[in-house]
DNA sequence: GGTCTTCGTTACGCTACCGTATCGGTTCCC
DNA sequence: GGGAACCGATACGGTAGCGTAACGAAGACC
C-alpha cells in the first residue's frame, strides 16, 4: 500500500522531523550512521561490514568507524562469525530498538501535525 | 490535511530517503545543516542568526558555521540589514530551491514505491 | 555623548569523521 | 602445505564541526 504525499507535505514532513531531532538529541547521528543504523533494524539479518559498506556505497573503515560509535551507544553489537571467522556479524540491541521505535513515532506524529 | 502512516512506513520510509541520501551525496549536510536548510526554505523570511539558532535549540556559532558551509555550497546566501546594521538576513538561492526541490521528490517516491 | 545591550563573527582547543593505505587473521584452493 | 583472496580493523594526515569565550560593529537609552 503506497503513500501518496504532496510535495508540501513531503518536505512538511522532512522539515518536522529534522526540527525536532535536532532539538531534542543533543549528540545527533550523523546522516550515514542513521542510515546504518536503520539498514541494520529494517533488513532481514544478517549485516556484515563488507555488506553494509556495498549498500551505501561508502568505504569498510566508514562501517567500522560508524560501528564504534554506535556500539558505545548501546545501539548496536559485534560479534564474531563462528562459522566464517573472518566475518563480523552486526546484532541489534534492545536500547536500538527503542531508539527506532522513538523516531517511527516522531514521524508519525510530525506527519498527523502537517496543515 | 493530515497524513496517516503505520510504524512499518514511517520507518520504511525514512529508511528509503536516508539510505539514498547517502548514496547520491558524496559530501553530505549534517542533521544539524540539513535542519537549518530546511528552516530557511519552508518558514516565511526574515531568518536571521539569532533566530535560527532559538529555534534549533543550539549556538549561534553553529548557526554561523554552517551558513558559511552552506553558502560555499550555494545553498543559502546572507545579507547585511539595512534597517539594522547589526543583523544580518538570510537569503534563499535558486541551487538551494533546486537542492530541497529533489528532496521532496525522493521523499514522494520513497513513499510511493512502500511496500 | 557615554554607557549598556544586542548582533553576528572569530579565536581556540578539542573531538569526530574522512579517505587511503596497510595490517593481522581466516579461508580457499591448487 | 603454501600462496592467493577475503574480511574487518587500524594507522595516519587532513578536514570540519563542536562549545566556550571573547571581539568589533551597531543600535538603544538616559
Amino acid at each position: 500500500m503506497p503513500l501518496d504525499m504532496t510535495p508540501s507535505q513531503a518536505l512538511g514532513l522532512w522539515h518536522a522531523v529534522m526540527l525536532e531531532t535536532v532539538r531534542q538529541d543533543r549528540r545527533d547521528l550523523t546522516m550515514r550512521q542513521f542510515a546504518i543504523l536503520m539498514e541494520i533494524y529494517l533488513v532481514p539479518p544478517p549485516h556484515t561490514v563488507r555488506g553494509l559498506a556495498a549498500t551505501l556505497g561508502v568505504t569498510k573503515p566508514v562501517i567500522t568507524r560508524a560501528l564504534d560509535t554506535m556500539g558505545e551507544m548501546g545501539l548496536v553489537t559485534r560479534v564474531r562469525d563462528e562459522r566464517d571467522r573472518r566475518n563480523v556479524v552486526i546484532r541489534r540491541t534492545v536500547d536500538g530498538a527503542l531508539y527506532l521505535e522513538r523516531l517511527g513515532d516522531l514521524v508519525i506524529a510530525s506527519g498527523r501535525k502537517l496543515d
